[in-house]
RNA sequence: GGAGGGGUACUCAAGCGGUCAACGAGGGCAGACUGUAAAUCUGCUGGCUAAGCCUUCGGAGGUUCGAAUCCUCCCCCCUCCA
């Protein structure tokens, strides 16, 4: 196998879609750097698990010599990308822009060698442009084409409301591949449409079009929606090792063939082999063990990867507490606190209501002893673990 | 510009003068079962100094003993016509 195809097989790998795929070989053989563009919106700040699918295949390219540009739409987070959403997005400041950016930057490259990856903004073009060089950009595409993509149709279908401004989005996102005259842009599956337009204006501006490759988008915790901080189902890469390890612990044994896919670099040999031992008998559990310790090292190190399945096993296979328990002195100038009070000072619970009905459904335990009555009262001196459910936990002093 | 439809809790969606803190579904949380799984079953899901009280149904007023429900004005969304 040749070289170009050795790098084809192994940038294929993972991926949903290559358009065109003939054109990718076709730019691989000429043996020049290719420049890789990948755009980023800057509203969510953090990271997650999901995000390191896209980011571990822009790796691929950087270990394959090419070059790799790390787009900040810090000018497009001004509109709010509506992929995906059948609500208009609120907008963001410049400031907000900019210091989710910043957030951003530093994280990548826990992955993505910081020697080979150059940062832009797309501002630095689109601050220029003006409003005349909007229009002419708007010009030169069409509303039916617009209405094309799924989720602008499905919201003009459903009445819901699309703002103009939403329709610039992907025109922008196009001109970004025209200014940085892109040879490859990746992307989720979602951003296909936003990909298309770009090709579209390359060719109109006389380039070769780009090629475009769509990754999968990693399914959160529940399994179902999409990972995404806003639903609250990620694994952030800045997780707290313990943390990422017993998220990762809670996916189902479905899913955990799905991220070891699309997460693990273990090669494919290797996941079969895996795939023979759970179908032989072997606990899921245990191999899900695998996932989440090569995670935490990809992200933390060996050391922490080793000791989070230690605390894990103690925590929960034999029920110890967890080691580190946030501390809170309450001070209730000598009266006490009422159960539901205390529970809510230490952020176990987001009121007194919900505090009583955690009480009432047996959720509440004091150092292990479940917690009956609602009319308790901690009175000053009082020293102990409280805990909701079985993650939240809380030491308290009562003063 | 004209005509009509609509805005209800995290989301969808009932309710159309008292019995409404507001049906139902989804989501979320807790409990049981477990592998902190998943699936399933049960309960909860506005707040409070809690058998009581207070604040919620786009916003502001009004009618009424009483309003999510009726009236007025305003804001926003959708559809058709121009």
């Amino acid at each position: 196998m040749t070289d170009v195809n050795k790098a084809f097989e192994l940038i294929s790998r993972g991926t949903d879609e290559i358009i065109k795929a003939e054109d990718l070989l076709k730019k691989l053989e000429t043996g020049r750097k290719l420049r890789i563009k990948v755009g980023f919106d800057p509203t969510a700040p953090d990271l997650h698990i999901g995000h390191t699918v896209i980011i571990n295949k822009m790796r691929q390219f950087q270990d394959l010599g090419h070059d790799v540009t790390f787009l900040i739409g810090d000018f497009t987070g001004l509109i709010g990308d509506p992929t995906g959403k059948n609500v208009t997005r609120k907008p963001l400041t410049k400031e907000e822009v900019l210091e989710n950016a910043e957030t951003y930057a530093t994280q990548v490259f826990k992955v993505l060698d910081r020697e080979k990856t150059s940062i832009r903004f797309n501002s630095e073009w689109m601050d220029e442009l003006g409003s005349e060089g909007m229009i002419r950009l708007a010009a030169k595409y069409t509303l039916a084409r617009m209405l094309e993509r799924d989720d602008f149709e499905n919201r003009y279908r459903e009445g819901q409301p699309i703002s103009l401004h939403e329709l610039l989005y992907p025109l922008v996102q196009g001109y970004d591949s025209v200014m940085l005259k892109s040879d490859v842009e990746m992307g989720g599956t979602d951003q296909k449409f936003n990909l298309l337009v770009g090709r579209q204006l390359q060719q109109q501006d006389g380039q070769e079009p780009q090629v475009i490759i769509t990754l999968p988008l990693l399914e959160g915790l529940d399994g179902v929606q999409k990972m995404s901080k806003s639903l609250n189902n990620y694994v952030g890469i800045t997780d707290a090792p313990d943390e990422m390890f017993g998220k990762l612990m809670s996916i189902s044994d479905e899913m955990m063939w799905r991220y070891f896919d699309l997460l693990s670099f273990k090669g494919n040999d290797e996941l079969a082999a895996l795939k023979q031992r759970v179908a032989d008998g072997e606990n899921p559990r245990d191999i899900k063990f695998l996932l989440c310790e090569e995670l935490v090292e990809r992200f933390h190190d060996h050391e922490a990867a080793q000791k989070a399945r230690e605390t894990f096993i103690a925590r929960f296979q034999g029920g110890a507490m967890p080691e580190e328990i946030p501390e809170k002195t309450l001070d209730s100038n000598g009266d006490g606190f009422g159960i539901a009070a205390a529970l809510t000072k230490c952020d176990l619970t987001s009121s007194n209501s919900e505090a009583f009905r955690m009480v009432q459904q047996g959720g509440v335990r004091i150092d292990g002893e479940k917690v009956t009555d609602r009319n308790l009262r901690l009175e000053p001196g009082f020293e102990g673990v409280l805990q909701v459910g079985k993650r939240k936990f809380c030491k308290a002093h009562v003063k």
